[in-house]
DNA sequence: TCTGATTTTTTGTTGCAACAAAATATGAAG
DNA sequence: CTTCATATTTTGTTGCAACAAAAAATCAGA
């Protein structure tokens, strides 16, 4: 039988100091070091983690595929500043690719999955209660792509994550003014039931609620912040 | 009035090699010069289009994130062969994203792009008549972007290239076995139908309806593949 | 003819220096 | 204090050579 050449990207045994310098610029992005406006050059990035110019550089035009980063001029690359419009068109993107990812989630949930979803709910509940809100976010995220992952699509989880580190400097960026203690928790909630139900409609609904609850809540404290100052 | 830094792109002014290497190669993705299984190596790209190996590899690189190229092993990209579950997989996210635009597209439709999207109809008809596959599909992209650009969610748009990016090349490799001549002309009808009528769900459900057609032909002639050699 | 090891060639990656252009700092004039 | 022109520094881009590793070709043995 002869093997037809097959499209999985699992064959890349050695991470290049490239894929290395981008996975790490991901972790930070994710983990909130990065502020909206912040500047990346190749040379500090270079420098920051230890490498020469050229993979430096390769990190940084990958993010920018992603729209991680941005292009604010020929020469100034920074963390995204979104504002009312782009807010807008990623949350009706992850409205449309969150939602499919969890309705094709609902058949492979297991109780195990749902046992894990609860201790994430209770590190979010507690993180919440302590102020921490990096910590909040961070269980926030394992909570929804615990589920994504579900899905067996994995192009669309790596789409879903595109769209997370886009607008994940925002929410740190405007913490802790849009965060209430309840943030989410229903949400979760009801993710948590429609599982259990397996039913694919309400879960979907679920997660709706929850970016829908978020855009809201980012959307204010936008506005908040441009009357302010 | 203090400007904050905006996020759009658009300042950028003189492409750099790597840029245009980057769009001549979407090009001609596109206009499937390549097919499935087809090698790319950085230095052969980059004597193809005269640069030197840096903007050859950024290029490549950038083709990688959309996933329109794709490491088969560790030296080795090339144009993706998709299986069955990835055929399937790209058809679901392109409807959730399709649709989205679609339905976004009512709105800022003129008669003046209905007029235009006749015009292309009707190339893509004399197209397919003549046999001429490659003007078929061409026409058909320019078809399914008219309109998606209506939509006005850029993001989303370039979301969408990228999709037809991945699996453009499929199809041509697949032509013409899987071309029938009337290859998504009553969809198309119902599309422009929709769009006179404003009905942001009838267009949302034509566009999903011509995707799907597309997507059983392909998989059908894929299987037809796979059994005769 | 086929198989498996070995040699040869091809290939991606990395660091680096030079260059042009953009961003920033500086300072003079109003 | 602001504005604007000028000077300085910083920055992205590009080509290239060296290296290690992978892929392809070669060839010996059965």
């Amino acid at each position: 039988m002869s093997e037809t050449p097959v499209a999985d990207g699992r064959h890349r045994q050695a991470p290049s100091l490239g894929d290395a310098a981008y996975s790490e610029l991901k972790e930070r992005l994710s983990r909130g070091v990065y502020r909206p406006g912040d500047k990346l050059t190749v040379r500090s990035v270079a420098e920051t983690l230890g490498v020469s110019s050229t993979p430096a550089r390769d990190a940084i035009n990958r993010l920018a595929a992603d729209s991680a980063v941005v292009y604010a001029g020929p020469k100034t690359v920074l963390i995204p500043v979104l504002g009312e419009a782009d807010l807008r068109e990623v949350t009706l993107i992850r409205i449309a690719l969150e939602g499919l990812a969890a309705q094709h989630s609902v058949q492979s949930c297991t109780q195990q999955h749902i046992d894990k979803l609860w201790v994430i709910q209770r590190n979010i509940n507690a993180a919440l209660e302590n102020g921490d809100y990096g910590q909040a976010l961070w269980q926030n995220k394992e909570f929804h792509f615990l589920v994504y992952r579900l899905s067996r699509l994995p192009h669309l989880v790596s789409m879903i994550e595109s769209q997370w580190l886009r607008v994940g400097p925002s929410f740190y960026g405007l913490y802790p003014e849009f965060a209430e203690a309840k943030y989410g928790v229903r949400n979760h909630e009801m993710v948590i039931e429609a599982l259990i139900d397996q039913d694919g409609g309400a879960l979907r609904a679920a997660f709706e609620n929850d970016i829908r609850d978020g855009y809201r809540r980012l959307r204010q404290a936008l506005r908040e912040r441009a009357t302010t100052g």
